[in-house]
DNA sequence: CTACTTTCGCAACTCAGTTGCATTAATGAT
DNA sequence: ATCATTAATGCAACTGAGTTGCGAAAGTAG
């Protein structure tokens, strides 16, 4: 018998958790990436750092969140537009600042082509050069 | 004054050791792409995993081998038919398979778009799905 | 062969991410 | 409101990729 937050789809979450809804918070009020790292950083007097990626784990299972790999192979998280539903399908690009590592989620649409012989699933695009700020 | 191996163009590598040697043999095999982790373990007998990381910078600097992260975030480099110049410029897309985990470089072109107030100089594009032996 | 300098091996380290376990706290049931 | 259940947390110890410093070994020019 299930219990409690009947609008988490994939039941990651399942309690509403002051650390949860804390993380969420972060999410909800910029939509731009952040790496694990700086988030542990960010709550590090509220939390655990297991408890921060315990929590980010739930809630990309629950498709809140979406993660991928920043340019040093680290761990980044990002609430976009598309992150909304359950039916979180994800080949949208990411763009990387080369000066100040800031991460965007980017709208543009980038057409993948059919490979010969492969099976193509998913697909992370990370464009790396300047921001907005960086560029003037 | 510059000493040795000319044919090396931004002089990553100045001497041909017989480490630089076992190393570069290995891509010259085959053209897919070798995490560090394998490398080192490939091989292990032959000479130090710190030897590895210092052998592949160097060669990267030469632009004889080019680097990316897979989808867990380690390091993989390849020689691919770009690789031959030092005129390295990489936006080709990389290919890993979800089950087996090998990695392709691959030949197709994937446009990227301009960004409004973004200079873009570089992706870091990967495909994953089932390759070609998976897929069967 | 010698001198110079790059390269190597080793050991110790850094840092992101994980794991096990005991404790705490959110939730449904009473 | 209280109790029982079990998800979630904190902590400490661990794993594993990648780095660093330094003395020793080995290429290379002369």
């Amino acid at each position: 018998m299930q219990q409690g937050c009947v609008n988490f789809v994939f039941m990651g979450i399942k309690r509403k958790t002051k650390s949860v809804t804390t993380v969420l918070n972060i999410f909800e009020a910029s939509h731009d990436a952040k790496s694990v790292v700086s988030l542990i950083t960010l709550v590090k007097n509220e939390m655990n750092k297991t408890t921060v990626y315990r929590i980010l784990d739930r809630l990309e299972q629950d498709g809140l969140i979406h993660s991928f790999n920043g340019k040093d192979g680290l761990k980044w998280y990002a609430k976009c537009n598309g992150c909304t539903s359950h039916k979180h399908f994800d080949t949208h690009p990411h763009f990387q600042c080369t000066k100040c590592d800031k991460v965007e989620c980017l709208t543009v649409d980038i057409s993948i082509p059919n490979i010969k012989n492969h099976n193509i699933e998913t697909a992370d695009i990370l464009l790396m050069g300047q921001c907005e700020a960086c560029c003037s």
